[in-house]
DNA sequence: AATTAATATCGTAATATTGCAATATAAAAT
DNA sequence: ATTTTATATTGCAATATTACGATATTAATT
């Protein structure tokens, strides 16, 4: 059905996997590594090093702001992308605490 | 066209965004910490935990195996599923890695 | 004011994902 | 041998995602 379920999870596993999610494409992974080399930068920089169209990187940069991983800011006839960075290591302490959990446990496998 | 132009992308950043995409459902999210803290379990045990039919809870699995992150042995006519604790601590570093990229540079922004 | 430049949004086609019923498979129990 | 139990697979309908061209929108430049 395409639909995801939501309501028989909890919000924090809804939150979680939604980031997983926006960060599940290999068009966006590129896309904050080529900010953090570079600082920052524009759209259009993301355009010609990524060779999608442009209405296609505008959309990917739209679910990255979404999940508030980055921030744009206008300048001049442009806007200027780069990394939030609270929420970037905010979004690194939730991913340890998630792995973190099996570390509590005894795995006694099969 | 919902089809994902990987050849612009380096082979480390389209592995890495299947790891996000895979974890990027709640079910799956709901899954991993139910064998967590159940230490195992069989496919019935979530389905009765999650509320979705059996085929589901399958195919949930099985894209989970597909990353290798759990294992599953057959037990009689039952199939035990664990974390792959391997794997696991591997995934960790890795994002750990990835999120550490961006520590390393001066971020003066917009 | 008209043009240029950069980005966002809309509409759409192609493909992917989610979820389930029905069916298949395989091992244990009767 | 048949039935029961647990899981996997197949086929399908509903929805979501990806990508792009076309078209706004907005600010700077001429």
């Amino acid at each position: 059905m395409g639909i995801t379920k939501t309501d028989m999870y909890t919000d924090d596993q809804n939150k979680f996997a939604s980031l997983l999610k926006v960060l599940g494409h290999p068009a966006r992974i590129a896309i904050l590594q080529y900010i953090i080399n570079q600082e920052k930068c524009i759209c259009n920089d993301l355009v010609e090093e990524l060779g999608l169209a442009q209405a296609t990187i505008s959309q990917h940069l739209k679910e990255l702001k979404s999940i508030g991983i980055i921030q744009g800011s206008i300048e001049g006839k442009s806007v200027c992308y780069c990394i939030e960075e609270k929420v970037w290591n905010q979004f690194q302490e939730e991913f340890n605490a998630f792995f973190n959990q099996a570390v509590k446990v005894n795995h006694q496998c099969c």
